[in-house]
DNA sequence: AACATGACGTTGC
DNA sequence: CGCAACGCCATGT
């Protein structure tokens, strides 16, 4: 799962669903959630900035502070929000490789 | 062991 | 297109 979420290249974004979907359960949205929530730190090396909800929103249930610093990482990268702090996710949406052919990418 | 909660997603209205 | 309800999996009490 950090696996994944690291190799979302910057100034594109990634849905917690998207990212289940790769693991292979569709429904792990919530957990993929639970888990980023889990660095909290910026002790990382996980763009879990990049990581947003299917609306193309920051959720960030919890520190508003973190959200806000999320927003900032974002638009450092070149992904910039309206004022429904939506983005354009279809276009800014990162296509998921594919990891098990022959891309070869990171042992994902 | 059961109930309630949560960085969510999808479908229905 | 925006809001509400239901569903899902894992964790905490």
């Amino acid at each position: 799962m950090y696996a994944v979420t690291r190799l979302v290249p910057a100034g594109h974004l990634t849905t917690y669903g998207d990212i289940g979907s790769v693991l292979g359960s569709p429904r792990f949205a919530r957990q993929v959630g639970w888990a980023l929530a889990g660095l909290g730190d910026s002790d990382t090396d996980v763009p879990w900035h990049r990581v947003i909800n299917a609306k193309g929103s920051i959720s960030y249930r919890g520190d508003v502070d973190r959200g806000a610093e999320q927003l900032a990482r974002l638009e450092v990268e070149g992904v910039l929000f309206d004022a429904a702090g939506r983005c354009d996710l279809a276009r800014l949406r990162w296509p998921y490789p594919r990891i098990d052919r022959e891309r070869g990418e990171e042992g994902v």
